[in-house]
DNA sequence: CTAACTGTATTATAACGCATAATACAGTTA
DNA sequence: TAACTGTATTATGCGTTATAATACAGTTAG
């Protein structure tokens, strides 16, 4: 259910958060479902426990987990809400490398092209 | 002519290779034009000059810039072809974001209008 | 030629983030 | 009770970033 590249320049705990997200917002996991525990994740991974629960961490302070101690890891009622949130912070950051990308060159219209291409992808099944 | 910030979470020679690429981009810094000394530019900086040269070495490397021991550091003639095409490798980059946004619901008009917007900021002199 | 500049290279050190390892404690549940 | 759950702690190793102190070679103005 999960993949992690150990060699990558990205933290392996923001690779598990990412995931979770992606799922979240995918409509694979919902509110209410259950992850897998830190220590089954983290041996299904090949981790440390303390990178699994790293990740989990964040997801907490972002409202998209929720934990109960003793019976285990749940996605929070809203998390969508709060991931649509996260996203609205992000559009800055996508404002910004628009920007650069126009000042080295980049056509408007491939931009927009961009956009068309990942939504037509969004669309599918992937 | 150059700000660093030592604070930031993005390493002081990425600041700095980025702020180079932009002059260039902008068209401050034209092919031939000299830089400043690594010695000088790291005292101005209150940085170290090794962390100056590890800037530059990076823009040598991708034809952004051009050194002459014992003269200088200059702009490469070839600069902008260069940094263009760095902005075409960057293009995949701003695909996944785009999809990234859309899948936590952010609409596609509101991309188009983040680009708009990118676009009259960029026809401005900043 | 000398002095002062230029880029370049080397070694050592410190700080920080990432990840691991080994435990330990408390709550839940079959 | 036993086996699970999340959580917390301490220690260690590693790579990147940045600093510091040098040293060497090429260029150039005096």
């Amino acid at each position: 259910m999960f993949q992690i590249d150990p060699m990558a320049r990205t933290p392996i705990y923001e690779q598990l958060t990412a995931q979770i997200e992606r799922l979240v917002l995918l409509g694979v996991l919902q509110p209410g479902d259950a992850l897998p525990s830190v220590r089954n994740l983290s041996c299904e991974l090949a981790v440390n426990p303390n990178t699994v629960q790293k990740a989990f961490n964040e997801l907490y302070q972002r409202g998209v987990l929720a934990a109960v101690p003793g019976r285990g890891c749940f996605v929070a009622p809203d998390a969508r809400e709060h991931l649509q949130t996260v996203g609205r912070e992000k559009l800055d950051g996508f404002r910004e490398l628009a920007h650069e990308l126009l000042l080295a060159g980049i056509s408007k219209k491939d931009l927009i092209d961009a956009i068309d291409q990942a939504d037509k992808k969004e669309g599918e099944a992937e």
